[in-house]
DNA sequence: AGCTAAAATGAAAGCACTTTCAGTTTAACA
DNA sequence: TGTTAAACTGAAAGTGCTTTCATTTTAGCT
């Protein structure tokens, strides 16, 4: 007999054979029930393990043990890995994760505005999502403990690389091994709905320095690409049959760098030698083929935006917290 | 001097214009509402400094639309893929998605007991653990809608798949091919805790089709590995490095089919004709590498799953399900 | 323009209790 | 014995919210 639903007062009233009234007053102002029919009713609550469910729920929610994290795709390489670390360190401080996936802005708007005002989450976690000032701020003064991952807002904490930094990592590397035609590929300008522009940044940080260099980054040589296999194997194509190809390639995330790599050995070009690759992010993936990449500490990322929570919710008094995570060059054999 | 009564949805629903309907719609389900009125909605919640009642909620709620994912490295491709097709159905049937790592089988144990009697999850989905009939039976009992995934048991919904066919399948394939000396490397005995062993089966139905025919197996041809990049590079290096190497390795998993790839690589033998690879499961990477696998349909079975136990909560009478997924062979360049 | 399916909305019916209020009993007292 | 107040009790009316269902609006097609 699966589905035995928990007893509520009518079942009590029914087994005592009074009224909810009475059993309800029994619950809260016993006094003014008389001894026998509280016996009565004590009797009922004891043999069917009656507890009253409303306030359990209630009070069980002041404090939900529960943080909850925001992202889109959340299935992709680069965030699986920062959710590892925030779920190791939740984990660890017995808390429950609730991921809300994000498709589109639609679903963002409505999980930020409805969440502080539910509250029934202790903390949240936003990754690679622009929020405004206006959620930014509601979700300060309802006191929702919230870390932004690859976005900030001065109301919050948040935690971001220098992306235009890992460009110019990328580019120097490429200008010390000799490389004359580098090539850029990422998805530079994303579907403006989720707003955030990490790729821009890099590819910013990447022509500076080339500029530096004296060395010229043509249209030609820079496409724009979103992060999908089919989609990304298709600029490539394309960048590898321009006239005068590039030499090597700057992906902006690693799984674009091996649609590089595959496109390479369908073409039977040999890597680094006829093409050079580096990727970003650094994902598990990159070592199992080994990529050179730029390392912008995922699961770190994730495990610091957790115990930030959780700091604040313990001692809600503690300072926000902005911090660039530093990034790290990765050689392998791509490069 | 007045008495501030704290602001009800019925306050908010009158500064923002709609019924109150709309406000509760918008703090339950925000996609179901206009974007418009959203803002209407949340100005009036800001302006009042709305916050509903816990115990109101819990009263008025039969159900906390969340499903819970119980599941060892939840961050292992694998896993993951099973977890974007939960997901996605979850997301369509707006339900929020609560992640349980288990990193050892006291997590497990403390969260199948409590888990149940809390009540604070609609649903349950149960990945790659094995759990006894006590537990099973009380959440049967308990009522609480639970699918199993890779494991089964007979009070409980289940996808599983045929573990010894995919093991035929490769060793089918291979003989096909041309091979006499193939090679199993796989975890085939996990640490106990988890209790499940998918991969012994694998290698059984390998086993199996080489008797057939008549090609042996010898034990050094078998490698144990647990599913670690430096583990499995270790045991692939041993594995080539026996005198008269395999010509053909079937890994029982994709990530170690790529430490394999790694290897060859790092050995500079060449791949698919000094060794041939299968792996398991075609996770996304596997396309990116081109690899041989067998395909058990990974998003599919989270999908699955996620939509039984939907349709067992909304209908608790619906007859148990145990699933067979089929398996696929994806013919790609590694073999 | 005409038609259909999907999206958005509100009225009203729950939910699991609490409270009010109008009875009943009971007990005490004249 | 009649009267009355205190002690009990239950029907019904809230409580603040959710959910169903019917209706309206909009969008997408011929």
């Amino acid at each position: 007999m699966p589905t035995q639903n928990k007893p509520t007062i009518y079942d009590v009233a029914k087994r005592a054979k009074v009224s909810i009234t009475t059993v309800s007053r029994l619950l809260n102002t016993p006094d003014k029930v008389n001894p026998e029919t509280r016996k009565l009713v004590m009797d009922a609550i004891d043999s069917l393990g009656f507890t009253p469910k409303a306030e359990a729920r209630a009070r069980a929610m002041r404090n939900t043990n529960r943080i909850g994290v925001i992202t889109p795709f959340f299935t992709a390489p680069s965030f699986v890995q920062r959710l590892r670390g925030v779920a190791s360190a939740l984990s660890k401080a017995n808390y429950e994760l609730v991921i809300y996936p994000v498709d589109d802005m639609e679903h963002l708007q409505g999980y930020i505005s409805s969440i502080p005002v539910m509250k029934n989450l202790d903390g949240l976690i936003i990754i690679s999502l622009a929020i405004d000032s206006k959620d930014a701020n509601r979700l300060y003064e309802n006191g929702m403990q919230t870390v932004l991952i690859e976005y900030s807002h001065s109301a919050l904490n948040s935690i971001v690389i220098d992306d235009a930094e890992g460009g110019r990592l990328a580019a120097r590397y490429l200008i010390g091994k000799g490389h004359k035609r580098l090539a850029f590929l990422g998805d530079i300008e994303p579907p403006e709905r989720y707003a955030i522009y990490p790729v821009k940044s890099r590819l910013h940080g990447f022509k500076e320095v080339l500029k530096e260099a004296g060395i010229e980054l043509p249209k030609k040589y820079i496409r724009q690409a979103e992060n999908r296999q089919d989609i990304s194997i298709k600029a490539v194509h394309e960048l590898l049959n321009v006239d005068n190809p590039p030499t090597a390639i700057f992906a902006a995330s690693d799984v674009q760098a091996m649609s590089v790599m595959k496109v390479a050995r369908q073409l039977k070009l040999k890597i680094p030698d006829d093409i050079a690759v580096i990727g970003f992010d650094d994902i598990d993936m990159a070592e199992y083929v080994d990529l050179t990449t730029i390392r912008q500490h995922l699961d770190e990322s994730g495990r610091l935006a957790a115990e930030m929570v959780l700091a604040r919710i313990k001692d809600p008094k503690r300072a926000l917290q902005q911090i660039k995570l530093p990034l790290e060059f990765v050689e392998r054999s791509t490069c």
